[in-house]
This record gives C-alpha cells, structure tokens and sequence, in this order.
DNA sequence: TTGAAAGCGCTAACAT
DNA sequence: ATGTTAGCGCTTTCAA
C-alpha cells in the first residue's frame, strides 16, 4: 500500500507552500485563479483526497452530528433520519447514527461516544427507560446544539420538535366517540415518557368534555409491542365490562390487539381500535389501521432546520425554539361506523 | 464556554508527563497501578473526556466502520444495520451510516465522504441503479475492507455476504408448484442487479425441471413498489391466458399484487402469491403473505465476523470469503392449497 | 497573493 | 516506570 497524498506532496510537486494548497482547497478568496488552478489539477493527478480528521481536528468542526433513537426499526424513526439527512446535506453535515435500543445505559454510552468523536451536534429521541436526563447536560454544557425530537424532556432547557401529543390523544379517542363508540380502553406503557403521558391526558380530557367515564379496568399499563396488545386486549376481554374500543400506545400494540380480537371473532370495528404512528403495515393488515400520523419527515425537516439555525448563532441556546406539530388522524377499517347498540 | 480538559491538563494537575497520562488512560501494561488510579481519577475530577479525533490522526484508526445501504427505510435493511452494531459492538467498532436512496450518485458520494472521514472499512448494498463498480475500487486500494452484502456485484474481488438467490426462486417457485400451481407468472425489475436474475434463473430452472412451459406474455419487467405491483398484477390480467400464481420481486410488489387481486375477486390464495424479504407486514396483511426469508440478522452478523476477520490480518484481502446463506420459504395463506382444476 | 510557523490533542518511538 | 520529543494532516495567524 503505497502512502496516501496529502497537501505537501501537492506542494512539494508545485514547489509552493502547504499553506497555498490548502487555501487553493478550501475555496479561500485571496488567491490567484492560476494557482487554484494547478493545486486542483495536481491534487486530482495525484489522486488526493482530504483527510477530514485532520482538518476538524485544527478547525474543531466535524460537520457530523449524532442521531440517538431508541431503534432504526420502527419505520417512523427510519422516516425521520431520512428527512434529517435530507435536510443537513446541502449545508454538508453528515450523520452518525446511534441506537439506544430503548435502554439508558446505551443511550448514556451513545452521548459519551459521539462526544468524544467531537460530534457537532446532537439530535436525539429519549429510550423508554429516560426519567433522569442529565447524561445530556454535557452536551449542553459544551456549548453544542442539541435537538430533542418526538420523545422530549422537559427537564432539558433545549430546542425541541413534537407532536402535540395531547391533541393526538384527544383527537383519536373523539374519533372514536364521534364512531359510537362509549365504552373506551386504553393499552399504552408504564413509562415516564412525555408523550406518552400526554396522550393520556388527551384521552381523558376527550373522555370528560364527552362526559363518558374511565372504567379503572380498562385502563392496561404495560409495554408497546404486538405481544404487548395480544396481552392487554386479553386482559380486557376478560374484564367485568367489555370495551366497545381500544386505543393503543402505537401501532405495534394496536396490531397485536387486533389480532386477539380476530381469534375470539371480535373483530374490528366491532370493538373499535386505534394506534399512533401510521407504520408501514397499519394500511395493510386486515381491518386496516385507523391510526394517528405523526409526520416523522415534517419533524426529521424541522430538526435539521433548527440544527442549522443554532451553529450559525455564537450561543446556540440564546433562544430555545420549541417546534410542536398537529396530530392528523388517519381514518381506516378498525374505526367503521359503530352500530350503537343501546 | 470553559476549555476542555486535555490530557495536558491532567499532566500538570499531577506534576507528570502527558506520556504518563496516555499509557494510563489506555490500560498500557507497564505502568504502576498507584500512577494509574491517580490519572484516573484526576480524569473524572476534571471531566476529561478524550478527543478521539485526535488520537485517529495519530494512530490511524478512527474505529468507524462505514454502511452504505439503499434506504433504512426498508424494515431488512434496518435489520441488517442492527445486527452489524450488534456484532461490532464489543470490538469498539461503531458505524457511520449512507444511505444511497436507490442512486448511483448518492453511493459514490458516500464512498467518498467515508473515506474522507477515515473510516476503518466499509459495508455496502448496491443501489438498484449501480452497474459499474469503479468507485469502490478506491476502498481496496486503501487496503482497507470493503464488503458486499446482499445486493453484491462479482465485479469485486471482495469478501461478500448473501442470499442463495438462486435457490431462493427456485424455492419459492417449486413451493408455488408443489402447492398445485401451474401457470406461474414473474413480476420483477429490470435492474442489472446479481441477486435479482439470480432469483429469475432460480424461477426458470424449477420450471424447468418441473416440465412447465414459461408464457412469455407471465414476464413483467418493471420497478418494484406496492404500484408497480398493481400494475403488474393488471397487466397479467387483461392477459390472454391468466396466471394462476404470481412471483413478485419483493414483498412490497407482491402486496401490490394481492390488493390488485383482492380487488377483482381473485384473492390468493385462489390466485397464488409470493413475495421476497419477509417483511414486517407480510405476515400480517390479508390473506397473510408468503415469501422466502432471507435472515438479515444472521446477514449483519456475518458482514461484522468478516470485518473483524479482515482486520485482524495484515492484509484484509489475503483470504476472500464469499458466505452464502440459505433462504427459507415462510408458507402462509397466499399459496394456501389450490385445487387443482384439470 | 503567498510563505513561515505554530499548534489542534493525542500516540509512540526512544531514552533514562 | 516515566520522561522527551517528534509528528499525524490540516488550518490559520502573522509577516512579507
């Protein structure tokens, strides 16, 4: 393996000095157009290619920011990347991809290791198990942007992008009043996650201003997953009262308690049944998933558009822009016309 | 914004050398374990946190291996990326995702940009419109490992990890057949890439051997989406003679298809359908779809193994391994039991 | 417009 | 076991 050119073998070649080559590279404005020139002639005869290490290592700026998800899995945070590398790129950021895997430990492990490949920047959504967030602090306190997004805090005084997750929450259980159906349950997790919180509250309020009433039963807090919905839908079928719907955490859940539901020829939208998240398969499984979009590119957009709003400013935090978008429900076959059976 | 703590200031704190503080920090044998605990935790009281950069320049190893995959939005290829951290993670490799959305451009790019940043080695899945290789050359003329998965080209004399293409159409085509179906139609791309004829020839070979005539007019070269699948599946049956089982090129083309049946009475698995990849939805759309794994985990893991191999020898491409891994039909209701019909 | 030279933070001979 | 020192490849001030 023969040595790879730098800007002295450039120089050395063109009998000039490194400091021209790399003006010449850079697109500085004070130099000769001749010169340019031959340092970019030679530099492609010579096959260079720049070695960014070595330049962020002297500028400090990596031009690469890290994005920490709880898993590139879920086709909503595969949605949202997209759109955060569609939006940096024009501006030459790249992107360093970190899964938490819904663990703290990981997501702890994540700041530490894209802090120390001096990441310009940090963009994360929380795992399930975030309460404390003070693994983050430090990304703050080096002055670096960072981005929440989807799963906030609001523990952290930083830029954020969201949906407005009480809405989601009132807007899919008033879809589902407006349907006919009364007798509402609600399958979500345990965790202390915001959103989450928020879309419960959402569903109560619906349930309040409807003047309809919770039923404790029909209340299953456990994890998010088809396993997760196959469980609570089990649970409630069992119950004393039987739900004439189902809200879901997510879609996954949502998937899972329609499958229950098919195996004990309950089938939606017998009991009504919604998720959060529009995924890939909601509009194709039968019945097809009324859900709630989330808008994972308007948000992976804005996450990029703040991103770049805070690196030209000298203090990054010096305002603290907090991007909420509106929830759009997405009426399917699981929320049909409910006969309302007195 | 206070500096940040270098190993410089750690030196000085303790009256020693930077040297000291290095060997230290990087577990280096020779050095007393009094000396050791005494730089560690000045490290902590001084929130060091080490500049990888820094120590990449220096040792020539960023520890960043490169991904390039054609979009994570396909629920395989997060898959694949997953189990790659996973297999990566306990040898300090991290990985630095591209994606090429389908282009050539985009892929040359991101060779480029890797390589700029000075990643380790590289993985890639070709882009649907990659056809010439050249731009990877550049990778193994670095010396550095490159490796193919899935979507490989033979082009490059570089390790690889995939499918059985082959295997998998003629699989998927002997299941069609031994479930009694006969006139069987091919709905695929026209991309130049390995794995795709490869699963044609498989489909023509098992027609073969089973005696049965290839119609021409069953042969539909287009994209592969949910649409190009409708379309396809249309095409068929505005036909002269109608097919009375469809390969699809992918699940997401076979779920085209299937909603085109659905839609004209003929749904499989009165009509036959197959589909490739297994993805998230397939097993739970109506009626649930058949398709032929092709173990993305088992894929990611191989790719990480091989990786770790290459970079253990002093040259990467000393031993070329090609593994080949077996696909597995997933038989679900659309190519439920068909009557045979004389 | 170009050159000289310092230094980003770290590692690794080589010396002691 | 620890210190000295020379870079890794680049940017950037200062000087010419």
């Amino acid at each position: 393996m023969k040595k790879k050119t730098t800007i002295y073998d450039i120089a050395k070649e063109l009998n000039i000095t490194v400091s021209t080559v790399s003006r010449a590279l850079s697109g500085f404005p004070a130099i000769s157009e001749t010169t340019r020139q031959t340092v970019i002639d030679a530099a492609k005869r010579l096959n260079y290619s720049p070695n960014k290490l070595a330049s962020a290592l002297k500028s400090g700026k990596t031009f690469i920011v890290g994005v920490i998800v709880p898993s590139v899995q879920a086709h909503f945070f595969a949605s949202v990347i997209h759109s955060i590398e569609e939006g940096l790129k024009d501006s030459g950021y790249r992107i360093i991809l970190y899964q938490s895997n819904e663990s703290v430990e990981n997501e702890i492990k994540g700041v530490k290791t894209l802090l120390e490949a001096q990441v310009d920047g940090i963009m994360a959504s929380l795992s399930l198990e975030t309460d404390d967030v003070t693994h983050f602090q430090e990304i703050i306190k080096q002055n670096k942007p960072l981005i929440l997004f989807d799963r906030i805090s609001t523990n952290l005084k930083v830029p954020t992008v969201a949906l407005n997750d009480f809405k989601a929450g009132f807007l899919a259980t008033q879809h589902l009043i407006d349907k006919g159906y009364k007798k509402i349950a609600f399958v979500t997790t345990i965790h202390q996650i915001k959103i989450f919180n928020d879309r419960f509250e959402g569903f109560k309020e619906a349930m309040r201003v409807n003047n309809l009433s919770i039923d404790p039963e029909m209340l299953i807090f456990g994890g998010l997953s088809i396993k997760d919905g196959r469980f609570g839908a089990g649970k409630l079928l069992r119950g004393k009262t039987m739900p004439d719907a189902i809200i879901a955490g997510d879609d996954f859940t949502a998937l899972g308690v329609i499958k229950k539901l098919k195996e004990v020829a309950h089938t939606p939208p017998e009991i009504g049944v919604i998720g959060f998240a529009n995924e890939a398969f909601s509009a194709y499984i039968t019945p097809s998933l009324s859900t709630v979009d989330q808008h994972p590119n308007q948000m992976g957009r804005d996450c990029a558009a703040l991103f770049l709003e805070m690196v030209k400013q000298r203090n990054p935090y010096e305002e603290i822009r907090n991007v909420t978008l509106e929830p759009t429900i997405v009426e399917r076959q699981s929320t049909g016309f409910h006969f309302i059976s007195v």
